[in-house]
DNA sequence: ATGTTC
């Protein structure tokens, strides 16, 4: 257990094993991160990795403020897993991977009634970004289809209602523009200081951040709806999971904030962990939850990994990969599985050698004593974007 | 990450 957990300094912990690669810029960021004012605990998770000031990966503790610019743009941000009642032993990868022309348009008025409903059940008023909604965006963000590798805990797996006959799918999207404007006005007023909980603001930034992500779950929704829609299925969401957010927490007795930024929570039940489109994903069970006895909370701070992490930054990777591999290349991946995506830059940029593998930062909170696991999902199709623009 | 980049 010890060996997968570090302590970088009184109040910054990293989950990882000494030969688990974590890019020195992001431990930098760690510590720099935890001496800003009110900053109590700060977690780092095995795929972390350097953000822009403020790395990706971790999750952060404070008291009396919040720091809207941890949480980042991408309010509520997460991954949602779906069963699907598409049977495996039908998919032609070619016929499957055309079905998807529309997926990035605004939603049509055949959808208007039921996005009309789950916004008022899920208490969502804004309007501005209907046109986004249902949508995946760009960056990490992909919908995939996946089949069952391997079962571990098979009374788990069925009691979720998971079928292996039979495809998942797992949405990563959150927010889009809504997640941005937010943080964008809160910057422009506030810069990085971030907000005192009696400042009078405070609570205007938390109502639009928790509208956000409510926002960014409905999204996420939408997203499968429609996707299962393409392939004429039906499914029934498994889990829905949110890595990006502020939310109040109790850690070690001290009430608090708890911020997160590509970190699952552990207290909000059964999670993913996806590796990159060439990598297998993993369903998991957290094993640090409120039921816990307190014995270290403040050192993973409720939070696990929220993907492989990645090794290259954006932007870098065509130039490794461009003289190794052609365009028609990155199609497919080493486990067989297809990819659509109409960016040239995407295309490189979410690589799978762009990222590190997934099992090692599975196996870090294994030893750490953070998570079980419960199944291993295979990539069947990776849906990025169609065109070069959307993109 | 981003109704997408001046």
């Amino acid at each position: 257990m010890d060996k997968s957990v570090q302590k970088i300094t009184n109040n910054v912990s990293l989950i990882a094993s000494a030969d688990t690669w974590i890019e020195g810029l992001a431990i930098e960021q760690l510590i720099k991160t935890s001496n800003l004012p009110d900053m109590h605990y700060v977690a780092g998770m095995p795929d972390l990795h350097p953000g822009r000031g403020y790395p990706i990966g971790a999750a952060f503790f404070t008291q009396n403020k919040i720091y809207p610019a941890l949480v980042g743009n991408d309010i509520g941000c997460g991954m949602s897993l779906w069963q699907t009642s598409a049977k495996v032993s039908k998919v032609n990868l070619e016929r499957l991977a055309k079905k998807f022309a529309h997926v990035e348009q605004p939603l049509d008025e055949s959808w208007s009634a039921l996005v009309a409903s789950r916004k008022v059940e899920k208490g969502i008023n804004i309007h501005n970004y209907d046109r986004a909604l249902g949508t995946i965006g760009g960056g990490n963000h992909f919908a995939e289809f996946q089949a069952i590798e391997h079962i571990y805990d098979h009374t788990t797996f069925d009691t979720l209602g998971l079928n292996k006959k039979h495809l998942q799918l797992l949405v990563h999207s959150g927010s889009r523009g809504l997640g941005q404007s937010i943080l964008v006005e809160h910057i422009a007023n506030y810069n990085h200081h971030g907000l005192t909980v009696d400042d009078k603001n405070f609570h205007s930034y938390m109502n639009q951040h928790n509208e956000a992500v409510r926002w960014a779950e409905l999204n996420r929704e939408l997203i499968a709806l429609r996707f299962l829609d393409a392939i004429r299925a039906n499914g029934n969401c498994v889990v829905d999971i949110n890595h990006n957010l502020v939310s109040a927490k109790n850690i070690e007795g001290k009430a608090g904030w708890l911020h997160r930024k590509g970190a699952t929570p552990s207290d909000k039940g059964y999670v993913v962990i996806p590796g990159s489109r060439g990598d297998y994903s993993y369903l998991v069970k957290p094993l640090i939850t409120d039921e816990t006895p307190t014995q270290s909370h403040n050192i993973s701070l409720f939070s696990l990994a929220h993907g492989a992490g990645r090794k290259w930054k954006r932007g870098e990777c065509h130039g490794r990969l461009g003289h190794k591999y052609k365009r028609e290349d990155l199609y497919r991946t080493a486990l067989g599985s297809r990819v659509v995506c109409g960016s040239k830059e995407l295309l490189y940029d979410e690589a799978p050698q762009a990222y590190k593998k997934c099992e090692t930062v599975i196996q870090d909170m294994i030893d750490a004593g953070l998570i079980t696991v419960i199944a291993k999902l295979r990539p069947v199709l990776t849906f990025k974007t169609n065109g070069e623009c959307s993109a």
